[in-house]
Order: structure tokens, then C-alpha cells, then sequence
DNA sequence: ATCAATTGCGCGATCATCGCGCAAAATGGC
DNA sequence: GCCATTTTGCGCGATGATCGCGCAATTGAT
């Protein structure tokens, strides 16, 4: 699908290319760093950060410009509107409740599985916690379970490789051939720990497992420590429209009890969320 | 502060404008109506509609445009690099798992109180929990305490009205007094509830007794049924740099027990945070 | 103090963006 | 089903916003 030119503006989609030049590993830029990873010059690089500190977008010392908290307003408008995460939540929220495990609803979006809603049980001390010793630390160590995972970079909006988590697979799983096809086409998939699949050939099996299966589990294939079952969400149609994860706590981490307790679990809210996506 | 008129890119300045015109009360806009929420023309907003889906950030019928979870991005990276959400992440979760409240940190971004971290309690159903009943409802129905928090809008980048919001008001009472004047300066200060506070002079009072007691109740303010106490999060110069809040549990409803159980634990919290703002 | 590297920004040229206005498509009343 | 009315898609020529070059000022290292 292709665009007029004349309906294309230039000067937004280099503004836009240099807003997501800030990502999680280079959040400070000044202008000839954003011109480089934007692929404008510099000039272009200054007007449009200058125009984004202006709009209150970005904050600056004069040299360097970071994202302010204004960039929120994006993503509280999407998630108060976007029927996925709002459908979802409830049941997120149950099954955090229920399991000491943290949840995540995903969709693809480009390169990556895009986490669009998320839970995660914060247990209290008194009743037996698994994590009672670090819920005491101080406010400089990782607290909770949610502190662990914000440490492994799952927040909401976060951006996962599709090819390395489970959610991601499953997504791409259910793609066209021909689609899935035009996502693999010369791209590098990263080795991101030992275990991560890199070749194309062998991640096409998994996927194909996972096509079998109808879940995926991936296993220390993102961040060493982290496993994690996920199955995909259909609507009505049977289209998968997202996929539904669990990252295990570490109790959990004998295979048999992921596919025993977890995987129904899974199944069973992928199933009653049926109708409302 | 002024900026040079070549360094303002208009462009960029009308698309942010029309991606800003989708918000928590209009969800799908056709060019039309994004042209009049943006304030410029029909063809201008037509075009960069386009660009915008064309990028990706938004999705499209055709006629219609609403917001994609690509949007997501932006407060992925703000989340992932800013020290605020990251420094209080911790202690956030702590106060939930050891309290049955929500505990909010929030930031003044122009009109409004912005949620930057937040944390809620999903407590285990067998522990005698205080929503047990709703947590076994369906998807259809608010689920836990965080559904029934995320159906007031309290969610991540939330934008909530300052002068009704306990952390809206902290951040206010912190401004230098100029700012302040200016801040309300010829605003209207909806009214939300029948408790709401509209008069500016009557404000005022309020924001001189927060400054006294260094720290501020708000009671169905915002939303009938809702409560909320917070204090000012302070860096080591003394400036105050966000707002920390808890929204009450139903059962916390004693006037006394804020005072007794949660206050201290929020200027405790204060306290332990402060080398890290 | 000197030199090298980086940054701020003025300038004239150019092409991206402008909004008008028409034709086509939707809408809706009867 | 048909006509009246509103809304939408988009081509066009004019214009001024945006371009990047290149100089001067600033910074930082030795």
C-alpha cells in the first residue's frame, strides 16, 4: 500500500524519526546524535528537536534533549480508548490475583511484540511470599516481583524481539505464510542469550511446533533467568488478534508444572476473552 | 521563552497537534473532525492523518483513523530512561503489597496531574481479601482493585485536572507564587463532582493549608466514591519534583486512619526516596 | 595559549505544503 | 428509487516554510 506523494509530510515523519531516536539505550541525544540515528542532517536534527522542546515533547539543557513526561499522553489516550487492553485487563488482573505469575497481553507492531497491558501480583509479606526478603530492601535495591521484571525491561509499551519471547512467537505464528515470509526477508535475528534461536530455518520449525501446540513456551531465550508460556488470543472469526503470556515465577520452574497448572490456565482466559476482542 | 521562527517547524507541530486530538473521550476521528480538534484545515489534517497511519501510529478504516499501539513507543522509551518512574518503582510497590491501597506518583504537565508510576495491590483470593466476590467475576464485569482503579482513568500517563486531584494539588501548592498566578490565570476549574473546589480564592485557601500541613486530602473531588492523600516527593535541594499519592480502599474510609496508618507511611516513603530524585 | 572539534545560526534557493474548488461519493428524506 | 444536500477525495498552481551549506563562535584538550 502506497501514498500519494503529495499526502505524505516530510517534515512529520522526520520529526516522528527523531522523537523515536530516544529509545531505552541512548535516552540523552544532542543534535548531531539525533541527526545520525533519525538519517537527517543536522540542521533538520536541531529544528525539529527545537520545535519538540518547544511543544513540550522533549526537555533540554540547551545542548542535550531527553522525553518528558508529555510523551505519556500518547499512550494514556490509547490505552483509555484501544478496546484490546481495556478488554483484557480484568482478566489479567484475575490471573495475577490467582498465581504468584506476571501477565502480559502483546500484539505485533513492526519488528517487535509490543506489550499493550500487563500484570503482576504484588503479594503482601505476612502470607508466605515467595519474595518476602526483597519486598524488605531498601528503595535502592529491586523490590517486588514487578521491580524484577521492570528490570528485564517488561513494562507497559516495551518492545520485545518477536523472534526470542513467547509472545512474539506466537504472533508470528499466526501470520500468513506469505506475510511471515516478508518478515523473515533478510532480517537479523539477534542473539540475545545463548539459547536464543538465530537461524531462520530453526525458528521456522519452532514456529511450526508452536502452530501444533497452540502455545509456546520460550525459555531464557530473551534474558537469561526469564521463562515464559504463551498462547494466542483469538476473536470470534478465529483471527489471533494478540497473544497472552506468563513469565514464570521461580517456583515454577519445573517443565511439568508450566504445561500442568499454567498452560489451562492460559487456555482458559484466552477462551472467555473470546467474544470481547 | 521564545524560539527562533525558522527553528519552529510547523509541520511537525499540526501533526502532534492532530495525533493529540485523539484523546479518552474521542477515540476515532475521520479529517474532518480532526481538522476542527487540531484547529487547521480540512486538507492539511487529511494529509497528515495519512502520514501518521502511514507511519504506523495510526490505524485507518479508510474514513475513520483512531490510535495504534505504536504510540506505545514513545512512553516505552520515557518509562525505560526517565529516573523518576524507575527511582520510585520500588518503594511503590512495597506501599502496595504491604497496604490494600493504590499508590500513584504523578508529575504538573501543563493543566494536568500526570501519572508516571503507579502500583496496586492484586491480593490472592484465600487470603480474606476485600474484593474477593468481584475478583471471581467474569471478564465482562470490573474485576479487582486495579479494574475498578483503571475505570476512574487512573492508569500510566493518565492526565487528571490539578485543581481537583490530591497530587495535583501538592504540585501546585510547590510552585513559586508567579507561576502559580499565571497558572491560574483566566482557567476555569471544572467542576467534576458536586465537591469539587471551582473558585480560584477558594483554591488558594486550599493550596495555603496543603503548604502547612505538607500534604493534601482530596474527597470526591474528582470522581464520587474516590479518596486520595498525597505529599510532595522532594529532591535533596528541597524542590519538590513529583507527587506521591494513595487512593483509598473502601475500607479506609475513617478520616482518622489516613491520618494514623497511611499518612506516615507516605512521608516515610518520601523520606527514603529523597536521595534518588 | 593554541589548535581541533563541535555547535549555533544566517542566508538565499527550492520544493514541500498550502487551501481553494471541483467532482464524486455518501447520506437521507419521501 | 431518486433527487437534494452534505460530505469527502484530491488535482493544481502559488507561496513561503524548510532546506543544508558554510561561517563564526564556543568548547575542550594539551
Amino acid at each position: 500500500m502506497t501514498i500519494a506523494r503529495a499526502d505524505f509530510i516530510e517534515g512529520m515523519a522526520k520529526g516522528l524519526a527523531v522523537l523515536e531516536s530516544f529509545d531505552t539505550e541512548r535516552q540523552r541525544l544532542n543534535a548531531t546524535q539525533a541527526a545520525q540515528r533519525a538519517g537527517i542532517t543536522r540542521a533538520a536534527a536541531r529544528r525539529h528537536l527545537l520545535t519538540l522542546a518547544h511543544l513540550g515533547y522533549l526537555e533540554s539543557d540547551g545542548s542535550h534533549f531527553w522525553l518528558s513526561a508529555k510523551v505519556l499522553r500518547f499512550s494514556g489516550s490509547y490505552l483509555a480508548s484501544a478496546r484490546l487492553p481495556r478488554a483484557v485487563q480484568p482478566t489479567l488482573n484475575r490471573l495475577a490475583a490467582q498465581t504468584r505469575d506476571a501477565f502480559s497481553v502483546a500484539v505485533l507492531e513492526g519488528e517487535a511484540s509490543v506489550i499493550v497491558a500487563r500484570s503482576v501480583a504484588l503479594l503482601a509479606q505476612q502470607s508466605g511470599d515467595w519474595d518476602g526478603t526483597s519486598l524488605a530492601a531498601g528503595p535502592g535495591g529491586l523490590g517486588s516481583a514487578a521491580s524484577r521484571l521492570m528490570a528485564y525491561g517488561l513494562h507497559l509499551g516495551a518492545r520485545l524481539p518477536a523472534h526470542a519471547t513467547s509472545t512474539g512467537r506466537v504472533l508470528l505464528a499466526a501470520l500468513p505464510a506469505a506475510e511471515l515470509q516478508q518478515w523473515l526477508e533478510g532480517k537479523w535475528l539477534a542473539r540475545l542469550t545463548p539459547h536464543t534461536v538465530t537461524q531462520t530455518a530453526a525458528l521456522l520449525v519452532v514456529l511450526d511446533q508452536v502452530r501444533q501446540q497452540d502455545f509456546c513456551i520460550a525459555s531464557e531465550e530473551h534474558e537469561l533467568g526469564v521463562h515464559a508460556v504463551a498462547v494466542p488470543l483469538r476473536n470470534l472469526e478465529g483471527r489471533t488478534v494478540a497473544a497472552l503470556n506468563a513469565v514464570l515465577a521461580p517456583a515454577r520452574l519445573a517443565r511439568g508444572a508450566i504445561q500442568r497448572e499454567l498452560l489451562p490456565l492460559l487456555r482458559e482466559a484466552a477462551l472467555e476473552l473470546r467474544p470481547l476482542l
